[in-house]
DNA sequence: GATAATTGTTAGCCATGGCTAAACTGTTTA
DNA sequence: TAAACAGTTTAGCCATGGCTAACAATTATC
């Protein structure tokens, strides 16, 4: 291992504040990241999904296309995606549902996305630059900030 | 736009506090996070190497490798790509160096991270929990979000 | 009821980011 | 100095998530 052979820096940059961390905790990082980005679509499908379903009654394949502003095909190549998954039923030509799973998801990803989005905004970030945010940084948040996170909304609105 | 034929919903669920946001935004939403995802690996990388060379004197593929928990040749294939976006300048079986402008996207990136990173700790998150959200977080919060945070450390150190 | 518009599907393309296996280069050591 | 080892590269595989173009089905309009 090349990086143990060289302990001491011949730069002069010496401490300054933040060293690498150890090499497992390290590589646990970036694993937790690549874990996160395996998910992250699905959970905006699903979520999207469910809150089509909650507001309008029904989730379109052109919707969520257009919404997410991207092709229907791609759309309907997730969508078969889903099913595979079992997170939603569909019928062609019919507005698409959630398994039982399904909704379970949703509900957890629609609440997370909440906690990030209203602790953004307590936090003195402008809604819609809130917005933007947090659709990113919902899937990287641990349970242990989230918590966290939590309990900053509500004292912030008292 | 069958989303919009519809416009009462016919569930109970009426008025629950977040209604769906008008689609041009929601769809921004979506953009800007495909966005962040093209040049977030690309970042992770500039900025390692830059602390390898910062703390170690040199950025060897093989501690990129163990760093990362990846394959050598994933790393090696993706040195090539960095060396064609003009960020890296490599020589065969020898140490990375970063090009100017991989040294300034190193910067940008630490200093995001770190920003991310302290505003954590700051909260009241766990050194080790903090260091694993910060690296995905870090690439889907926006200036100004940053900017809040910094000012939020800072005001806390006090 | 025929036609037009909308919506959905399929096929096939591409870039990205992983992997393993095999070959090659450079360094250390017997 | 030759062999062994560590580090690097290459080839070729796969899954994901985009796209366009062509086609099919449903729904709306005349
Ligand atoms: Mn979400
Ligand atoms: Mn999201
Ligand atoms: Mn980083
Ligand atoms: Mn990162």
């Amino acid at each position: 291992m090349s990086e143990y052979q060289q302990q001491h820096s011949p730069t002069a940059y010496g401490q300054d504040g933040d060293a690498l961390p150890p090499v497992e905790q390290h590589a646990q990082q970036y694993e937790t990241v690549r874990n996160a980005h395996e998910t992250e679509l699905i959970e905006d499908y699903v979520e999207l999904i469910g809150d089509l379903l909650r507001h309008r009654g029904e989730a379109r394949a052109a919707d969520i296309a257009t919404r997410m502003a991207v092709s229907q095909a791609t759309v309907s190549k997730m969508i078969r995606r889903l099913n595979e998954l079992g997170l939603v039923t569909s019928k062609p030509y019919r507005s698409l549902f959630l398994t039982e799973e399904g909704q379970k998801m949703a509900e957890i990803s629609r609440s997370r996305h909440d906690v990030v989005l209203h602790f953004l905004r307590a936090l003195g970030v402008d809604d819609s630059t809130a917005r933007i945010d947090a659709e990113g940084m919902e899937h990287h948040v641990s349970d242990k900030t989230l918590t966290i996170m939590q309990r900053f909304t509500e004292q912030q609105r008292t």
